[in-house]
DNA sequence: ATTATATATGAACACATGATCATATATAGG
DNA sequence: CCTATATATGATCATGTGTTCATATATAAT
């Protein structure tokens, strides 16, 4: 085996196999968005918000009552939640309802458990 | 309309319904570990990692110098992949060869990219 | 108009997190 | 045994993140 120009001195993957890698990983950016979408559901609070949802719409006040989060870190929340397009919402008199915007959310969450409880 | 035990002075859903809200959530300590388990994929170089990985496995130093990663970067996001259960390794010689251990990833990363790019 | 209720938001603060640096461990070769 | 190479790891540090607090905005009711 010769030395490669990568890193290692005894490589252990082909050259050709260091090429294909680096043309087929996805865009750099295209990455980066997907790691900020993700990073959505690393927050309990927002995968509590996302689970109630998936029951029913509601409120932001009776939303943080369900959850026991204060209201403003729910409206805070939300509008994390909002501003990924995970949640949409309609005024209704004083009062905001929250709702899913789409079923890719409840997807993944349900991916994620089956992997958790496969584990 | 009466008013009722709940936050909201003018309540938007049903009493019963606030009821099945809190009976259909999942555990809390489930929502805890699926927070964190999705917490690994929202860091751009863990996923740039686990992209790398799709197309081939990877001893330590190879993957930091394909991806541009120092080296000590590198083994520590490794850990943290490790102990999510994300990747495995052999030791061969002095190397370390890591790859995917499962397919849930590929599937929920590929969940999230469909999802980014329909928006 | 004034007051109460519902939500939003900016600033401040405490805590988590990822990279770097230095160093330790492990294995192979001479 | 000594050295070079590959990987792991603890400490430090800068940055990011989520909550709280105070306050602003909006709507409804009296």
């Amino acid at each position: 085996m010769k030395q490669d120009e990568g890193k290692c001195k005894t490589y252990l993957i082909h050259p050709n196999t260091v090429e294909k890698v680096l043309q087929d990983i996805p865009q750099e950016e295209l990455l980066i968005d997907l790691a900020d979408f993700f990073k959505i559901f690393g927050d309990t609070t927002r995968i509590r918000i996302l689970s109630a949802l998936f029951v029913t719409e509601m409120c932001v006040c009776d939303l943080s009552e369900v959850l026991g989060v204060s209201q403003s870190a729910m409206s805070h929340q939300l509008k994390t939640l909002r501003q990924a397009g995970l949640v949409k919402y309609r005024k209704e008199g004083k009062s905001a309802v929250y709702s899913l915007k789409d079923n890719h959310v409840k997807q993944i969450i349900d991916t994620g458990i089956i992997h958790i409880t496969e584990q």
